[in-house]
DNA sequence: ACCTGAACACCGTTCAAGT
DNA sequence: ACCTGAACACCGTTCAAGT
């Protein structure tokens, strides 16, 4: 058997990430285990570990290096409002290819993810004029809600190929609020008339121009 | 040995999943086992699975009584807004103290704590003559900001007795965030010196109060 | 220094057997 | 109808042994 260590693919953190991601793309969190990504790697599934500490490590890895391409990839634009908003749909956008990444965010604050996205949000409101207590409480804001909607995406079956998944996951919820006693939740009832043929996408943005009118009506 | 079906305290749903949430709010979701649950209730592991489906059942059916309880609590405001603050905070304040809840909440739209808290917003915006596309919107926003939040907070380290981990915690964060690069992260190195002493719960008002401004700025 | 892969401790879940 | 608890299939992680 041919040594795995003079191989010119040998290991490194970064090809087992980048493994990982496809294993996590391919078959969602449950599909990335070890053992799998240790027989895809061609190697045992010990010498992962010399690479990375363990599974809470790779996965905040894989995510750090999802967004890290994401945010390299999202182009100025001529306003702050126009910045904030092209991040945050870089982000949806992302979420949704990506559904695993959406929990992973709330990990470790301290991660590369976490003050990409930060800094993306929070300089176009440092160019708006903001600044002090206000800066740093409407940047929270903004990226509490992203990653709220971003979590809600990564538990909702979207990336389904054609829409019929979809339409049966949101015609299943409609139906479940339909079922409520309409004394206790006439709002919901409302509401899931209107699920089947919502655009999150819009709904997404909708979100982020109210918060930023907000923080304009200041 | 006593014969358990013919015990007082026979099993049943809500016994296991009361003793289930007990065993999360004192170790959290790691402490959570078919047989430390099984244990404690005296009987064996698989006689809980005829009365729960399975592990994801029992986190959500979790969730969801501890959300109705809260929810039950929460009393009327006399205003729209108030009402909304008032909802909002008893959210805050029950992952605060029960994390683990956190990200249950972003599993299945369908399920009891998600309509409870879902009318719970859109209702006072109805009051405040929101209607059709509008209103669903505005309160998904609403919902997506305050999940955010909560998915936040499940991941920080808050309800030790004393501040000292919380301080530590966000000592830690802060540190990291000031050993980026100046040019490239302006906002986040001033973000951090912010951290330390910020007050979470007002941060997270200021976010609602921020919304309902955009709603009524419309 | 880096890799191998068996072994360990632990899960969720099933199911034949009991009462 | 409900409970028992061993058994199964599967994890993450460790570590003595290799190169």
């Amino acid at each position: 058997m041919a040594p795995r260590n003079q191989r010119s693919d040998a290991l490194s953190k970064e090809r087992i990430v980048e493994t990982a991601i496809e294993l996590l793309d391919t078959g969602g969190e449950a599909a990335l285990t070890f053992r799998a990504l240790a027989a895809r790697l061609e190697t045992g599934s010990g010498a992962i570990y010399w690479h990375i500490a363990d599974k809470s490590e790779l996965l905040a890895a894989a995510t750090d290096h999802l967004i890290a391409g994401v945010m390299a990839g999202v182009v100025d634009e001529a306003t702050p409002q126009a910045a904030i908003r092209t991040v945050a749909l870089a982000l949806f956008d992302a979420i949704d290819a990506h559904p695993w990444a959406g929990p992973q965010l709330f990990r470790d604050p301290g991660r590369s993810a976490m003050p990409l996205i930060f800094e993306r949000i929070g300089a176009p409101l440092m160019a708006l004029g903001l600044g002090g207590q206000t800066l740093f409480d409407s940047a929270s804001a903004l990226l509490h809600y992203i990653l709220g909607v971003a979590g809600q995406n990564a538990a909702n079956p979207r990336l389904v190929p054609d829409e019929a998944d979809r339409e049966a996951f949101l015609g299943r919820v409609a139906a479940q609020w339909l079922q409520l006693d309409a004394q206790a939740f006439p709002f919901v009832r409302q509401a899931a008339t209107q699920m089947r043929d919502h655009d999150d996408r819009a709904q997404f943005l909708f979100g982020i121009d109210l918060i930023l009118a907000g923080i304009a009506a200041r």
